[in-house]
DNA sequence: ACGACTACGGATAGCGCTATCCTACACCAT
DNA sequence: ATGGTGTAGGATAGCGCTATCCGTAGTCGT
């Protein structure tokens, strides 16, 4: 097919290709190519011209060709446990955030919890090629992780500060938050104090973890005060666990919910059922979600910087993406306790 | 190239090729390619040939590569206004849900409420060659029209049952929902209805028409009962405005929100501030998001199927990509009064 | 002065698929 | 027989890019 043929075509089908501009150019479609990208020394009047002539024509590379050609595509791959839990929207808006200004599209996957669908979704999603993985919690499996490594695609976790060396990864450390508040709790003269946990993921596990370990410490554990429900934490089951604790221990005078959700839903379980808090039951909560400060008494809980999480690690993840070095693989941003006065 | 070089290729960049399949199975590539898709006939004998060939090799295909040779992807793109409002989320959830199956992927957009956001995702991600469009809300510009009638990727639009015959719609009437709730205010002998309205998207603007109409009907429309902040609808936001209200017009009965974060703040201040609900004044919201049900005292609200309308969006667009005909192009999915003790 | 090296433009050959055209053959009606 | 029609497999030619190799000039060190 001629040159003029081919010009002709790519007119037709009302997109400006390669070779349109470098014909405007006067160049090589392969030269038009790199001075786009800024790939490979071209001279600084070519790149001019070149780039003038696409913004002549209105020319956008063809993703898919690229992706295609490069074996890399310019989307990233996000995937997040669940919606419903606002913590990971926040999450994924602050990745978006990060991720289109570079050019990047995310591709989410919701993986509910469960290993299987994280390894099916990510058999389905390293299909298309992506440049960056970014993942919350660890449940995988093994063949998931085989997957990733197999891939060669970069990947940063986030949410927990993974101890393995090997794994990049941005978060703070659940287990440390979940004793922060737990010594918090002791301080204000707790002794009986309940954990409630809902969902049961790892991260969850690991802060009660910590409040095991405060609580040990302190000699005031029994197997007795941990209070698990594998159901997905609403503030519907928030208020039925803090009923059920109630009445099962009387005596409990702190109950620390593993979410705010929960906490939420127990502090207007205690308003319905006149149950004074905190003078009668303290109640915590973790992640300071919307409408934690407006509950009534407002809501302890322990902050997590989840924005700057999908920050952060967008931006590791595009390092990574880019060659440079990254010096530390493990991120830990950290956490706040927000004393309010539902303790 | 070689038959068995290409061959040697493709098992060193560790993907199984369309040629692989063909090879093990004795047939052309493109009869794989045929078998595969259930495009064209293919005799049965060399369908079930070939579709062992590539179960056998693990073939799965590229996407980058379809979608360059196909002019289109698997990718369905949905826009969304926000993530922090739990209404999106819970659509993007059942979007997500209906399309995975089908084989296809979300791209998701943010437009933040801004046209100007809306036409640059657009612009963006129509370069992906998306097998269809969900959209939620109108507020695109000429541009954006433009650029969806010329992409010709059919397009479905969520949350409004749109006038407009030549556009495929999922929703309800927000008007209708808007004047349902004030009938509902007005029966229960409230004469002092403000309506209070955050974001002041279309759809809310649509409620707050209803709600007009219903009071002038009434003859008890009056301005200054339009309360319209253009800030993010929050339960803090609900608060504040609620404190505002009452301070500036003792008189109200009745304060229609619209949306349940605001109405959730506002009970929450109401408590606060020891003002009895409903006995005083009655308090509605819309949309009857998690934890409406929780509050005390429990909200009255408008439920809006957004569930089934990501689905039924999800499997119209399905539909409309399949080239199957579409007997309505739009589908008024309804609303439902949730009367609880707020009012 | 000479090879070695760098800088930079271009030709070539795909990436892994599908659209399109072509051909072979069977079957039917006239 | 003749031709028309339908069915099904294959060859060919790209989709719109980039990786890779090549070649020409200019530059540098010894």
């Amino acid at each position: 097919m001629s040159t003029l043929a081919k010009s002709a075509r790519s007119r037709a089908t009302g997109r400006t290709t390669l070779s349109d501009v470098a014909r405007l150019a006067g160049v090589s479609p392969i030269t038009v190519s790199r001075a786009l990208r800024g790939e490979r020394a071209v001279e600084a009047s070519l790149v001019a011209r070149v780039q003038a002539a696409a913004q002549e024509l209105g020319y956008v590379p063809d993703p898919a060709a690229r992706a295609l050609a490069s074996r890399h595509s310019a989307q990233v791959v996000v995937l997040v446990p669940m919606l419903s839990n606002a913590l990971f929207v926040d999450l994924l808006e602050a990745v978006q955030r990060s991720l289109r200004p570079a050019g990047y599209q995310m591709l989410m996957g919701v993986t509910h919890y469960d290993a299987g669908e994280e390894e099916s979704l990510l058999r389905e999603l390293l299909l298309h090629r992506p440049a960056g993985l970014l993942i919350t919690g660890r449940e995988q499996n093994e063949t998931s992780r085989k997957l990733i490594a197999q891939s060669g695609v970069p990947c940063v976790h986030l949410m927990e500060a993974v101890q393995d060396e090997s794994v990049y990864s941005v978060g703070f450390s659940q287990a440390d938050a979940g004793a922060e508040m737990t010594r918090h709790l002791l301080h204000r003269g707790r002794r009986h104090i309940v954990f409630a946990a809902a969902q049961l993921d790892p991260r969850t596990l690991q802060r009660l973890a910590g409040w095991r370990r405060e609580l040990t410490r302190a000699g005031l554990y029994q197997a007795t005060l941990e209070w698990r429900n594998p159901a997905p934490s609403s503030m519907a089951l928030g208020a039925e666990m803090f009923d059920a604790i109630l009445q099962a221990q009387p005596a409990t005078d702190a109950i620390f919910f593993c979410n705010d959700d929960l906490a939420q839903g127990a502090l207007l379980a205690a308003l319905r059922s006149g149950i004074k808090v905190p003078q009668q039951v303290a109640i915590a909560g973790f992640n300071d979600l919307t409408g934690s400060d407006q509950m009534l008494p407002a809501l302890t809980t322990v902050r997590t910087p989840r924005g700057e999480i999908g920050s952060a690690a967008a931006a590791m993840l595009l390092a990574l993406i880019n060659g440079d070095d990254v010096a530390v693989p493990r991120l830990d941003l950290g956490y706040q306790l927000i004393e309010r006065s539902s303790t």
